[in-house]
DNA sequence: ACCTGAACACCGTTCAAGT
DNA sequence: ACCTGAACACCGTTCAAGT
């Protein structure tokens, strides 16, 4: 490895959770694809709830970045939100993988109370973006950004599971397009 | 017990896999929920995968029971479009507990291939059940039936992935609202 | 500074044994 | 017919020890 240990193992302990969730990550399947030993990560991380919020913080932080990134690079709100499911999306074309703040929220209960607060903070930073553009193009009545923005945020995450329960990234696509034609995005 | 203890272990189990998954069910709680040892599920189920399909099997039949009753108590397939989020929001008024079809799409990569079946029938049903309000109500073209009910069978499983996620309830009962308000769902 | 082997109490599972 | 205790290879975790 020419990048250090403890990169290597964020970035696969992301790739395993987005596969499999917080409880289907584990340390010896991790250390595998790293290189090291299963106890070596304990120097790295104090466990597996500190592990589990780097990553979860490192996910929203790098999500923030490139929805961030997508509203600079075109300043055409209708535009983003035209291109905001390409987020998702490209996590099922990476071996069918799913959003970590989706796999999270179905494990809700057995997650420490750390991960939760990283994947509440996940929604919020989508919800919060959503709302901007959904504001600036002007889809809605005033005031009602906020509501059509979570609207968006929930229905692209339950299309992304139901695609990703039938590996059938086609399927992903015609949702999305049914909610343009139902009136939930903009066309 | 007065029933029996199969009956007893998949109500136990179905109960457990909407909390905590597929992954986190484990025979040892399990067990002690129905009051017997670990070792004597194996005298009902030959395997937790094998308890797993009678548990997702057990699901999809009692829901596509719910949704034809729903069907036969009102004609109105606008009514029966209405009430359709009331089986989400039962589970999540059910100690925040989650469609188990949704859980298990999560966890699609360690699920045994009969599961994944199940949990395809159980999509399968509700978007069949729901095309068929939807035409009745005639609220799309023709020919978009179909479409239209995977999206909203898609856009519920989300808002209640993302009420689950903050325990919020009522953060369901708001997108559902936005979702009407967006055009996805009759009014 | 970074890694390891061996040990611990937990999982699914088996099996011989109990009633 | 239905249940059990003890055992197995697996988990997260600890810790003393290596380089």
């Amino acid at each position: 490895m020419s990048t250090n240990s403890k990169e290597a193992i964020l970035t696969a302990a992301r790739g395993i959770a987005q596969a499999r969730g917080y409880g289907g990550l584990n340390f010896r399947d991790l250390a595998d694809e790293v290189g090291i030993k299963a106890a070596s990560i304990y120097y790295h991380f104090p466990s597996k709830a500190e592990l589990g919020v780097a990553v979860a913080k490192r996910y929203r932080e790098d999500n923030a970045a490139a929805l961030e990134a997508l509203a600079v690079e075109t300043g055409d709100p209708a535009v983003c939100l035209k291109r905001y499911p390409e987020t998702f999306r490209s996590a099922l074309t990476n071996d069918n993988r799913m959003c970590l703040a989706s796999f999270m929220a179905a494990e809700h209960d057995d997650l420490p109370e750390p991960i939760r607060i990283e994947i509440r903070a996940f929604a919020d930073v989508n919800v919060a973006w959503l709302a901007d553009r959904v504001t600036e193009a002007k889809i809605v009545d005033a005031g009602q950004s906020q509501a059509r923005a979570r609207a968006i945020f929930a229905a692209i995450s339950g299309a992304q599971l139901m695609a990703r329960s039938r590996d059938d990234l086609a399927l992903f696509d015609h949702i999305v397009a049914d909610y343009q034609a139902a009136g939930l995005l903009p066309i």
